[in-house]
DNA sequence: AAGAGACCTGAATCAGGTCTCATGTTTCTC
DNA sequence: GAGAAACATGAGACCTGATTCAGGTCTCTT
């Protein structure tokens, strides 16, 4: 099933009108992501999309809106990095590692991408929700399958996605951006550390 | 030392400025909680404050100086309550869960404070780094001394710190906030579990 | 090559915000 | 109780930025 690109109001796109649509994504993503929500302008984005400011309103209804759908597009790309690199692992713990490493190059290779997920918890909450959300979910299944098959502790696989999702990008964040853009390797080592004692520990 | 209050420019307030001073900062974690930042304007924090919106300037110079400020109390606040429930504990695990228990109920208290700390992000990157970073200062040094006196496995301390804080947090966001306002029991156990690995785990 | 529609434009409009300032009021001090 | 200093005011000057619109241009289709 093919999806049908529209513009504000609907309307279906032609192969320019796709084009047009993606070059203003882009634009707002480097935009929001310099100068944060209240600073980035419809002027600005237009301007780095190189067209002109009426342009913006044939393809998004609002500064809201290409925000919410940025979100939408971040979100969609870290899931399917993460569930590939996870997808390669023989155990829980393996896949939640591998899972682990490719946020952590995710975040190195897109730090301003980063960011917008953060402002979206006022731009526009149900974006923010549904981020951590449909994060989560992907770790919520693995755990609950690798419960049943024996590989965890007696864990609560609901709490235990949302603490460690919560962790990972806590030290993307502190370790990474705050650091000098690399995640340091004893910090890996150390998160394989904590997730397995998550991971196992009995109640 | 009495801390001397000041308005913008940084001059001495009298008892009459200190009261009008502190009008105006909750007014603004009012309306900063309720509309978020951008739609935040000091038109309205003066008139929920009930003052002219001269006098605004009389005290700070700007939005992002009173939002910074905002920050800094919210932020000196949770963490004496934190320290206050953590003193109590007997043990590491003990202070940690006293810790987590404090913070749960400063959430379900102050929905919108929680909410304002995540905004500092993009307003305020410095105010927000801050947080985060006083806020793991105190579980760093706990778990260092815990460490020394055998009561955690071979952890690093600092990585371990950022991970539960923000599992800390997360698990706030997501069963508090995003919950019924109460943070069920069997979170708070299933928290216990949780912690409980990450102290004891070894390498 | 002509008509239809999609696409594009940026000046103009409009809503709303920040911040200043001239003036008035209150409080303190002697 | 008079003068000084602090405090308060809100109209309005000045911006900034979102959004509209009337008038183009481009690109298919036949």
């Amino acid at each position: 099933m093919t999806d049908i690109v529209t513009g504000a109001g609907g309307r279906a796109l032609s192969r320019k009108g796709v084009e047009t649509r993606r070059r203003l994504l882009e634009a707002a993503e480097q935009v929001f992501a310099d100068l944060g929500y209240p600073d980035a302008s419809i002027v600005k984005i237009t301007e780095a999309a190189g067209v002109g400011q009426g342009t913006f309103y044939l393809y998004f209804a609002s500064k809201q809106e290409i925000f919410a759908e940025l979100v939408r597009d971040l979100n969609r790309r870290i899931r399917q990095t993460m569930k590939e690199a996870s997808s390669r692992g023989t155990n829980r713990l393996e896949s939640e590692l591998l899972g682990f490493g490719a946020y952590f190059r995710f975040t190195e290779e897109h730090p301003g991408l980063y960011g917008i997920i953060r402002q979206a918890a006022f731009v526009s909450p149900e974006m923010f929700r549904f981020h951590y959300e449909t994060m989560s979910r992907g770790y919520i299944e693995g755990l609950r399958e690798a419960k049943a098959r024996g590989e965890t502790g007696d864990i609560d696989p609901e709490i235990t996605a949302w603490a460690l999702m919560a962790a990972g990008e806590m030290i993307g964040l502190r370790y990474i951006l705050w650091g000098d853009g690399r995640m340091p390797e004893r910090v890996v080592a150390e998160v394989a550390r904590i997730v397995r004692g998550v991971l196992e520990a009995e109640t």
